[in-house]
RNA sequence: GGCGAGGUAGCUCAGUUGGUUAGAGCACAGGAUUCAUAACCCUGAGGUCCCGGGUUCAAAUCCCGGUCUCGCUACCA
C-alpha cells in the first residue's frame, strides 16, 4: 500500500452539556490517539482534530432547566472536557469548539455553497408551534407520554426512560415545556438534503470499494439505511441557538446540528492551520490525504452517509476508513450518566490520577485496560475486577517487572551502565531474541495499520513476557555467584544484560503509542531522549550505547489495591441507587410542582362540555383477541358493543396476553374515526389507565353490565 | 415484524479463502526458582464451537430453519 502524503484524524466531537465517560473514551479518543501517536511516531504529516459540539436543542433546554445560559453551560463543560483529555494523554492538535466565530463562518460557508449550486431542497411542512411563546418547538421542546414504555416525560426526540428515539408526532399528549400548553401546528420552511439523489454514489462507494476493508458492522449498518431507502434530511431548525441559516428566508433558523456539528472538524482544522501557520486545504482537499474518522456506533449514519454526502457536494475528500467500535458496558450494565451507572472521565483523573499515589501512570493503566477490552468487534464490558486483573497481573507482573528486574541487575552486576558485547559467547538465544523484537515490530504496525488495536498491544505485552522468558534462561543471578570459578560468567551476565537493556529501549518505543507516559518514563530511566522513541528505531539493538551510566531502578506501575476496587464498586452502586431513589421521588412527589418534576402528565386545557359530548363512551366486552402479525405492541380485538361486534386494535400486546383478556368489559370511544394500522382497519379504540411505572389497567365498569351501555 | 452485528474454555476474546489433535491471556492446579512489585519461569487440567437439519472425503467456518443478546427501524388513537 502506498504511504499517504499526509493523514487527518478525527475523534467523534463530543457534545458539551455534561462530562464525558470512560466508555467514550474507549469508543472514539483513545483508539484514535494512538493511532496518531503511532503516525506521529513514524514521522509521518499528520493532524488530530477534535473539539466541543456546542449547538443543538438539548443544550438550551438545559439551561432552562437549571435556570441558567446556554452560553455558561458550554462555557464550563468545554474547559473541563478538554483538560480531562490532557490528563489521559489524548493529544489533539487542536480541540476546538463549534460556538467559535470560525466555525460559524466555516459552517455557513459550507451550507452557502451548497444551497448556491442546487444540492439542497426546500420543502414547507407542519410542525409543533407554541402560540403562547410565539416559537417553533423543537423536539426537545416537548414532552409527553412514550409510546414505548409509558414514560409520561419522554422528550420528542427521545424518551430518557426506556431510550427509544421518537419524533413529535409520536408523543401522547404532547405538551410544549415553555407554557404548558398543548402546541399547535403551524407551516415552516425548511432545507433538506436530498439523500436520496446519492444513493448510487453510496452504493458504489461503501458497498463496492469498502465492503472488504471496513468493519463489518459499519458496511452492515449503511447496508441497511440505504436498502431502507434515503430520504432527504431537514438540515435546518426554527431555533436561536446554534448557526444561523445564511440565505434568504433563514431567520429565526439555525442548521441543524447534525450538519453543523461535523463540518466542525474543518473549522478545527482551519484553526490548527492558523495557529502553527499551515495551509489547511490540502487536509480536506487533495486526494493524497487519508481521512480518518473515529467514532462510537450511535455515529455510524452521519459519518458514513450523510457528512461523505456532504464531502462530496462540497468538493471535499472522503474518510478512507470510520473504524467504529461497539460499546462498552459496565459492571453487567449499560453505561448510562443519568442512571449512575458510569465512570466519568473527570471522577477517575480525580480519584485515581490525582491522588498522592497515583500520578500518570494510573492515567497509562486506564488506557491500557480500556485498550485491552476494546469494544472493536461487539460490545464489551468494563469490570473494576478486570481493570485490577489486568493492571496486577500484566502491566506490572510482565511490563513493569521484566523493566525493574533488568534495572536491579543492570545495578547490581553491571556497576549501573550498559554492558559491552561478547561475541564469542553470543548463542541462539541472544539472536532469537533479536529477530523476535524484529517480527513484533512488523506484527504490531501491521495490526495499526488496521485498526486492531487491541490485539497490537497485546504484542507488546508479550514481547516484555518473551524478556522474561530470556532472562530466566541466561539466569544471570546464578553466573554472578560464579565469577570466581567460571572466567566466562561476566561475559555471559554482560551479554544477557546488553540484551535485555536494548529490549527495554524496543519495548518503549513499542508502548509508546498505547501508554505515552509510559514510555516518557522509561526514556528517563534509559537518559535518552523522546526522539528515541520514533518508530524506525524499533529493532534495532544499538539504541543504548555501551558504557553509558543508566538511572537507578524506579517503579513504572504500582498494583492496585483489593481495598480499591471494592470502594469503586460501593461508590459505583451508591451513585446508582441515589439517582434511582432521586428519580423516584421526583415522580412520585404530588406537591411538586408542573410537569417538569412530578412524573404526572400536565393538565390539558380546559374544554367546554360541547367538547366533551361529542365523544360517545361505550362499555364493550372483548369477545376475541390475537396478536397482529409483523406487529410487537398491536394485539387485535373483536369487542361486542351489545349492537354490533367490531375491530379494534391496540397497542397493548407487551402489557396482556391475548387469551387473559377476552371476556373483560372494556371502555370504548366509539365515534372515534377509524383507522388503518398494519393494515387492519380500528374501528374505536380502548380506554387504559397508566400508572408511574408504565403499567396499564383497563378501564372497567365496577359490576358486568350489558355491552352497548354509554357512559357519560 | 424487517434489517444489521454477535453467541467459541469459569472470565475476556482470536480463529484468514472449509483441511491434522479448535487457540491466547486471565483465573485455577501442580512444579521449579529467588534478580524482581508474593513478581517471573515450566507443566497441566478445562470446550456438545447456541440448537436442529443439509452440502462435502472433510464444517466453528458454507446453505436452510430455530433460539438468545445488542443496535437501527416499523407498528402504538
Amino acid at each position: 500500500m502506498k504511504t499517504p502524503k499526509r493523514y487527518l484524524i478525527t475523534a467523534a466531537l463530543p457534545y458539551a452539556n455534561g462530562l464525558k465517560h470512560i466508555g467514550h473514551l474507549a469508543g472514539a479518543y483513545l483508539p484514535a490517539d494512538i493511532y496518531v501517536r503511532y503516525l506521529k511516531a513514524q514521522k509521518r504529516d499528520v493532524v488530530f482534530v477534535c473539539g466541543s459540539d456546542e449547538h443543538g436543542t438539548a443544550i438550551p433546554i438545559q439551561a432552562t432547566k437549571e435556570g441558567t445560559t446556554a452560553q455558561a453551560i458550554i462555557d464550563k463543560y468545554h474547559p473541563i472536557i478538554e483538560q480531562n483529555f490532557k490528563d489521559l494523554g489524548i493529544a489533539f492538535d487542536i480541540y476546538h469548539r463549534t460556538s467559535d466565530p470560525l466555525h460559524h463562518e466555516t459552517a455557513s460557508e459550507f451550507f452557502k455553497d451548497l444551497e448556491s449550486r442546487g444540492d439542497l431542497e426546500t420543502k414547507t411542512t407542519e410542525q409543533y408551534f407554541d402560540a403562547q411563546a410565539n416559537t417553533f418547538l423543537a423536539d426537545r421542546y416537548i414532552k409527553g407520554t412514550c409510546p414505548n414504555c409509558g414514560h409520561n416525560e419522554a422528550y420528542g426526540d427521545q424518551c430518557e426512560k426506556c431510550g427509544k428515539s421518537l419524533s413529535p408526532e409520536e408523543l401522547i399528549n404532547p405538551v410544549s415545556t415553555l407554557s404548558g400548553n398543548a402546541p399547535i401546528k403551524k407551516e415552516t420552511t425548511h432545507w433538506y438534503l436530498p439523500l436520496n439523489r446519492h444513493e448510487d454514489f453510496l452504493r458504489k462507494w461503501l458497498l463496492e470499494e469498502h465492503v472488504n476493508d471496513w468493519r463489518p458492522a459499519v458496511v452492515g449498518q449503511c447496508k441497511s439505511w440505504i436498502e431502507g431507502g434515503l430520504q432527504p434530511r431537514a438540515v435546518t431548525r426554527d431555533l436561536d441557538w446554534g448557526v444561523k441559516v445564511p440565505v434568504a428566508g433563514g431567520d429565526g433558523k439555525v442548521l441543524y446540528v447534525w450538519f453543523d456539528a461535523p463540518i466542525g472538524y474543518i473549522s478545527a482544522t482551519k484553526q490548527w492551520a492558523i495557529n502553527n501557520d499551515k495551509d489547511w486545504k490540502p487536509y480536506w482537499n487533495d486526494p493524497e490525504t487519508k481521512l480518518v474518522h473515529f467514532i462510537g456506533k450511535d455515529n455510524i449514519v452521519f459519518h458514513c452517509i450523510i457528512f461523505p454526502v456532504m464531502l462530496k457536494l462540497h468538493g471535499n475528500i472522503l474518510p478512507e476508513n470510520v473504524p467504529a467500535n461497539e460499546f462498552m458496558n459496565l459492571e453487567g450494565d449499560k453505561m448510562s450518566t443519568s442512571r449512575g451507572w458510569s465512570i466519568e472521565m473527570d471522577d477517575y483523573i480525580n480519584k485515581w490520577i490525582k491522588k498522592e499515589n497515583g500520578g500518570e501512570a494510573l492515567a497509562d493503566c486506564l488506557r491500557f485496560y480500556l485498550n485491552s477490552i476494546a469494544p472493536e468487534s461487539k460490545d464489551s464490558e468494563f469490570t473494576w475486577k478486570g481493570f485490577q486483573d489486568a493492571v496486577n497481573g500484566e502491566l506490572v507482573s510482565i511490563f513493569a517487572n521484566f523493566v525493574n528486574r533488568t534495572w536491579v541487575l543492570m545495578h547490581k552486576l553491571c556497576n549501573g551502565k550498559v554492558p559491552k558485547i561478547h561475541i564469542e559467547y553470543l548463542d541462539d538465544e541472544d539472536n532469537a531474541l533479536l529477530l523476535a523484537v524484529k517480527e513484533t515490530k512488523e506484527k504490531i504496525t501491521a495490526l495499526l495499520e488496521q485498526y486492531k488495536f487491541r490485539d497490537a498491544q497485546f504484542e507488546v505485552i508479550n514481547l516484555a513476557r518473551l524478556g522474561n522468558q530470556y532472562m530466566q534462561k541466561k539466569e544471570p543471578w546464578i553466573l554472578a555467584k560464579n565469577l570466581d570459578t567460571d572466567p566466562t560468567a561476566q561475559a555471559k551476565i554482560d551479554n544477557c544484560m546488553h540484551g535485555c537493556l536494548q529490549l527495554t529501549a524496543n519495548l518503549a518505543i513499542l508502548i509508546n503509542p498505547f501508554l505515552p507516559f509510559t514510555a516518557k518514563k522509561m526514556c528517563h530511566l534509559m537518559k535518552v531522549v523522546d526522539r528515541m522513541l520514533e518508530w524506525e528505531n524499533a529493532g534495532n539493538f544499538n539504541l543504548l550505547k555501551v558504557g553509558y551510566t543508566l538511572r537507578p531502578p524506579e517503579l513504572l506501575f504500582r498494583k492496585i489495591e483489593d481495598e480499591e476496587i471494592a470502594a469503586e464498586l460501593a461508590q459505583l452502586k451508591a451513585n446508582a441507587d441515589a439517582k434511582k431513589t432521586k428519580m423516584e421521588t421526583t415522580n412520585t412527589n404530588p406537591a411538586a410542582e408542573g410537569a417538569e418534576t412530578t412524573g404526572v402528565a400536565a393538565l390539558k386545557p380546559e374544554i367546554v362540555f360541547d367538547d366533551f359530548g361529542k365523544i360517545d363512551l361505550r362499555v364493550g366486552t372483548i369477545v376475541e383477541a390475537k396478536k397482529v402479525e409483523k406487529a410487537d405492541k398491536l394485539l387485535e380485538l373483536l369487542v361486542d358493543l351489545g349492537f354490533e361486534k367490531r375491530t379494534i386494535l391496540s397497542g397493548i400486546a407487551m402489557h396482556f396476553n391475548p387469551e387473559d383478556i377476552v371476556g373483560k368489559q372494556v371502555t370504548i370511544v366509539a365515534n372515534l374515526a377509524p383507522r388503518k394500522m398494519r393494515g387492519i382497519e380500528s374501528k374505536g379504540m380502548i380506554l387504559m389507565a397508566e400508572d408511574a411505572q408504565g403499567k396499564l389497567y383497563f378501564v372497567s365498569p365496577s359490576e358486568a353490565i350489558a355491552a352497548g351501555s354509554s357512559i357519560a
